[in-house]
DNA sequence: CGAGCGCTTGACCGGCGTCAACACCCGTGG
DNA sequence: CCACGGGTGTTGACGCCGGTCAAGCGCTCG
């Protein structure tokens, strides 16, 4: 580590190295599953290994891209800015999945977005896209798949999340942000983000989480009143549903 | 058309015939503008060029799919089934853009297909998009830009049209469903599938809706109350905006 | 220890859902 | 031709959910 005393001690963003997505542990999760050999030889730009500190912005809205990115680790909020100025949160991705596809079309991104938690992340950059499309046949799939999946969460949040009661969506939202590897336990985000997801106030928000947690749906297990333990998840997903 | 005595008169869904894409008039605006003439060499299977009456069912949900549709003329709405029962209208997708993309990757569609008006579509065999993915270069364009499309419009909707008061949402509804060579005129659905769009009741609907009549913003131009002619846009874009 | 931020809780009120009655259009059958 | 009936749109009355404003609390950091 010797180049240690010229970073920053908290930076909010900082390059980690340079990826070897032959050898990546999540590569059968994202987009380079498919990938053969002689695909790895068109590798000619390097892929960054980035990390992110919470809150910290991987990207803005407008902005000429770069490259595409993939999630190692974390979470990250794709956010909207309306007209009247006002802000909506379009959907949260995590490990495995792809942010700012948008990129290859329009060469630019349609979000900001923000990490919710310290996160890692890969870029990609256009290019090496561009290229693997034009004369390798295997990202075609990959590519599909993960276009496919970006809809698919858009109509679900927007279909999920947006409907019913205010106890409803939190409901929902709580399940939906179970951690995949242990679904007894739910991280969130601050009141204001949730609203921003659920088009509730926060003191709504907080309302029905409260309620909840009143009811021994929920535990809070921190804090800051972000992650919870889901004692009851029959209630909760009874909750979510309708009474 | 010697066939004629053996059709129903009045068929919910009919074939039109064997679509010539290449000399396909609205072809600069759909999936297949950058294909070359070998491109077209490669087109086996033929292209259907199916007539659907309003309220008739393009496909289902779940169900197996064939291929992919491109609208040339009409209205189709993508319908989502919840899990408790209710419906709700992901989007309205209208000439050149296509629908059932998914099917691409999981060979069935994600919603149901209704047409909400007398509506054109091609069907484009399943085998043909994966063939020129396979062997034509220039298909690859056109298809990411449909996925942007669709997560584009998806986010839009969900942005734009479940945010804010009825008054605001209806107003936004309005102004989204202009005929883009008409923008004077807007063309709109039952009371319940404007509220399956905006997530409002149709009786709030119908409210919001006659208010801005009353103020001399819209003027209803048919029996039926779908067809409206916008008399001021500039107090309807303020209407969707905020006061 | 104090300042500041985010979460929680309370009080109040307005917008929208709910239920119900009525108007209007259209197709059907007498 | 008119009478009838069903479906859809419109309008009213009323109650409740959730938005709004405000106060208090607890954590974190300087």
């Amino acid at each position: 580590m010797i180049m240690t005393t010229s970073i920053p001690i908290h930076p909010e963003r900082s390059w980690r190295g340079t990826a070897d997505c032959q050898a990546c542990t999540i590569r059968k999760a994202v987009l380079f599953a498919d990938l053969s050999e002689d695909d790895f030889a068109l590798f000619h730009a390097p892929i960054d290994d980035l990390a992110f500190r919470s809150q910290a912005v991987v990207f803005r809205q407008e902005e000429k891209a770069l490259g595409i990115f993939t999630i190692r680790k974390g979470m990250i909020k794709l956010v909207r800015n309306m007209p009247n100025g006002s802000t909506r949160i379009v959907r949260v991705l995590r490990d495995g999945d792809v942010v700012g596809l948008e990129a290859l079309v329009g060469g630019a991104y349609d979000y900001d977005a923000v990490a919710l938690e310290d996160s890692e992340v890969c870029r990609i950059p256009l290019e090496l896209i561009h290229n693997l499309s034009q004369n390798g046949k295997n990202l075609h799939k990959g590519l599909m798949q993960k276009w496919h999946q970006a809809v698919s969460t858009a109509d679900g949040w927007l279909a999920d999340l947006n409907t019913g009661t205010a106890r409803q969506r939190v409901a929902h939202l709580a399940l939906k942000m179970r951690s995949p590897n242990d679904l007894d336990n739910t991280l969130l985000f601050s009141r204001q983000d949730m609203g921003a997801i659920l088009n509730l106030q926060p003191e709504t928000v907080s309302r029905e989480l409260r309620s909840l947690v009143r009811q021994g749906i929920l535990r809070q297990t921190d804090a800051k009143a972000r992650q919870f333990f889901i004692q009851l998840p029959n209630a909760l997903e009874r909750a979510a549903l309708d009474c």
